[in-house]
DNA sequence: CGAGTTATCATGGTT
DNA sequence: TGATAACTCG
């Protein structure tokens, strides 16, 4: 996101006599005229699904400069997602001309680097410092953990990278954390570790993505003249899915709005699904406490959906206890009932999934208006099989990014080393790659050298090579290495940055490692590696183009080609289409149980609104199915219709199940999924069989599960195993068929055997 | 150091 | 089941 706050000289907003002209209010409802104009003091927008929000955004964006004496500069708008930013500039400067672009506009990332490049120095960072990926912040947070000795195996660097993230999310430094909070972690040494991954982290110049808010925090809260330039420049502040905010984020907007108090939040608590990644519903729940005197304004009226399946929808959320309460409705027609189905197994949901599909397809309905929505990514395995079985087209939307892939990873690596030669992970990721004959021990070398000198890597590697303290064939590779990153270095300002990374791919032997490798997945990755030339033509500088990469990790998807979208629910929130099938809704996977074991009610909450976002993305058509037998990791598992499948309003519902299919109960608790031991589901055993027979030579009888006698059922100590009320725990001793088992939430119980399962 | 084998684990996924 | 990381052996 560029830097427009120097860039000046614009001409008056308007002059003062002719009327200001209000014709971007004509079409507006009551609603959503009263969230456009009520310019000052702070402002909630309730705005449910499908009722205009984006729309009342931009047209509020449009009144404040045409009714306030403001500049474009002086107003912040934030979003979650790069894709938002982008559609709301867009659609803004279609409003209101050019001074579109100068409004300080972006994702909370992307305001949170622009800050924090400004006065790095004043959280102990340089103004380069390089923002760390997921995966980069896990490697480092393992190799903290081998360190300090902590078995990786019980304490996974994904548990401890979770306890620091929701640290973060809250706005909590290490100083600021008790390890009773820690989740247990490492036996309450997550503070700890927080500590040491922090001074880590400004080590080699970088932060994380949390710490591009946490940072922030710290800057306004220990440095009050700057706060106070932000609070003054600010004078008003929009903030889009306000559902979604952490604490953090709130703390940031609270501050920058404590001057001028005119800050209106756009969210909808009914579409709060992020709880599992530190969103906090409560920020929405009570911002009238937070901003007195706040006005609430509720859009209700929907322009999207039927109103069989609105009453669909809002029947279900009505469930819920905590929220503030909206009741839409349309104008439109009823529309179709909610088709309600039962199927015997994943594959026949996909099967019928499909004939619907072309059922409405010969109705004359493109398959570029129809979205399957799962809950969870395994199940779009299942819709695949049969789509391409049946020629369907699809595109599976979400998964792999381009700057995720390996290949492209690894030259990002070189580009950073280049950029910041601190970067100790990019250096521990390329210093061998291609094979240059430095292994485990001239990595432990080097990073001797560099603890005892105090220096990063890849500038203890030029000591190394200087001081000659590596001998013979890795002598000469390093050399070669470092001589090589002190001509990119040099290089670096001189040429474009698509020339540099030419460079870097040929000199540094990257690409001829892929040219001698004769693997299949070889050619695909020169494709990608050579894209990436061209991808850095449009930037002005290496750095911009690296935090780019960084923070717009983006997925360009375009929705014009023929074909049917598959994704999970959580992707789809903010897209609509007219047909949208939503399979899957069986205890256990929806509401998953998982979350249920995590966070109980409160998740159970969230798991329903889950649901209410996935039915309100329809417009025409909504169908709901769900499955009494499912694969889950090789394993079939028989599952009971979900309890949401029960709070949806039967008047809105068309159930075409079959009697008896699963109609044999339906689910009122958690306890309803059980794993199958004893036999494969009927229909299943002839194509078992013949599996079994193709693979003859290869089966081995022994491996399959023997009938349980006690002693052969894995669950010995240290196992892994579920248990319906008490969640996934691992046992710590034997009795006979008594168990005592520690478990992951629930902590330590004892546990008769067959209360309990291996997984 | 590299190839082959074994162990492990499995929601959601933006920045 | 199947992807990936860790481990073992030549």
């Amino acid at each position: 996101m560029s830097d427009n706050f120097d860039i000046g000289n614009f001409d008056a907003p308007q002059e003062a006599s002719p009327p200001p002209d209000l014709s971007y209010l004509n079409g507006l409802n009551e609603g959503q005229t009263a969230a456009v104009q009520s310019l000052d003091g702070p402002v909630l927008v309730l705005a449910g699904a499908g009722t205009g929000k984006t729309r009342v955004l931009i047209t509020r964006l449009a009144h404040i400069l045409n009714m306030r004496d403001v500049r474009p500069w002086e107003i912040l708008a934030v979003t979650f997602t790069n894709k938002a930013a982008a559609e709301m500039r867009e659609r803004t400067a279609n409003l209101v001309g050019p001074q579109a672009i100068e409004i300080k506009l972006g994702t909370f990332h992307s305001i949170g680097v622009w800050l924090l490049r400004r006065h790095a120095e004043l959280v102990g960072l340089n103004t380069n410092f390089t923002i760390l990926d997921t995966d980069d912040q896990l490697r480092l947070l393992k190799q903290i953990l081998v360190d300090e000795g902590i078995d990786v195996k019980k304490w996974p660097p994904r548990g401890l990278a979770a306890v620091i993230d929701r640290w973060k999310d809250k706005g909590l430094r290490p100083d600021q954390v008790k390890d009773l909070d820690g989740n247990g972690f490492a036996h309450g040494r997550a503070g700890e570790l927080y500590k040491i991954y922090q001074t880590r982290l400004t080590a080699q110049n970088a932060c994380d993505f949390g710490d591009l808010l946490l940072h922030i925090l710290t800057l306004f809260q220990q440095n009050p003249e700057i706060l106070a330039q932000y609070q003054n420049r600010f004078k008003y502040i929009l903030v889009d899915e306000y559902q979604d905010t952490n604490v953090a984020q709130y703390l940031m907007l609270r501050l920058l709005a404590q001057k001028h108090k005119n800050i209106c939040c756009v969210g909808d608590d009914d579409q709060s699904i992020y709880g599992w990644r530190g969103a906090e519903v409560g920020n929405i729940l009570k911002f009238e406490d937070d901003f007195p005197g706040a006005d609430v304004i509720r859009l209700e009226r929907n322009y999207r959906s039927t109103s069989h399946i609105l009453g669909a929808a809002s029947g279900l959320i009505s469930r819920n206890e905590s929220r503030l309460g909206k009741t839409l409705f349309t104008e439109g027609n009823d529309g179709e009932k909610v088709v309600l189905n039962g199927l015997w197994d994943g594959g026949n949901e996909a099967r019928w999934v499909a004939d619907e599909i072309e059922n409405i397809e010969r109705k004359g309905a493109s398959l570029k208006d129809v979205a399957i929505l799962v809950r969870a990514s395994f199940q779009t395995r299942d819709f695949e099989e049969c789509f391409l079985s049946m020629g369907i087209k699809y595109r599976v939307i979400g998964g792999l990014r381009f700057y995720e892939r390996r290949e492209i990873r690894d030259v990002l690596a070189y580009l950073r080393v280049i950029n910041q030669a601190d970067d100790d992970l990019a250096f521990e990721r390329i210093y061998n790659l291609p094979k240059r004959g430095l292994g485990a021990k001239a990595l432990e070398k080097i990073r001797n050298i560099g603890r005892a000198n105090n220096l990063s890597l890849s500038r203890a590697a030029v000591l190394a090579v200087e001081q000659k303290l590596f001998k013979g064939k890795p002598l000469a590779a390093l050399s070669e290495l470092c001589a090589n990153f002190e001509h990119w270095r040099a290089q670096k300002d001189l040429i474009p940055p698509n020339e540099l990374v030419e460079a870097v791919l040929e000199e540094s032997g990257y690409f001829d490692m892929w040219r001698q490798d004769k693997s299949v997945e070889a050619e695909g990755k020169k494709e990608n590696l050579k894209e990436l030339g061209p991808a850095l033509a449009d930037y002005e500088s290496l750095g911009q183009f690296l935090e780019h990469v960084s923070l717009v990790m983006e997925n360009n998807e375009d929705k014009s080609d023929e074909m049917v979208s598959v994704m999970t629910l959580h992707s789809a929130k903010g897209l609509e289409y007219d047909t949208v099938f939503l399979p899957g809704w069986e205890e256990g996977l929806f509401p998953h149980q998982r979350a249920l074991d995590e966070n109980g009610l409160k998740a159970l909450e969230e798991e329903r609104r889950l649901a209410y976002v996935g039915i309100t993305r329809a417009k025409l058509r909504c169908y709901i199915s769900h499955a009494s037998n499912r694969r889950i990791h090789g394993q079939w598992q028989s599952s009971l219709p979900s309890r949401f499948v029960d709070e949806l309003p039967k008047e809105h519902i068309a159930d075409q199940s079959e009697q008896g299919v699963y109609n044999t109960s339906r689910a009122s608790d958690a306890s309803s999924t059980f794993t199958w031991r004893t036999a494969e589901p009927t229909h299943y055993t002839d194509v078992m069989k013949k599996r079994a027979a193709a693979n003859e030579a290869l089966v081995d009888n022994t491996t399959q599960p023997l009938k349980s006698d006690g002693s052969d059922t894995g669950k010995e100590v240290g196992s892994r195993i579920f248990h319906q009320k008490f969640g996934y725990g691992r046992i710590l001793r034997k009795d006979g068929p008594k168990l005592e088992i520690a478990f992951e939430k629930a902590g330590t119980k004892k546990v008769m055997e067959n209360f309990v399962q291996t997984c």
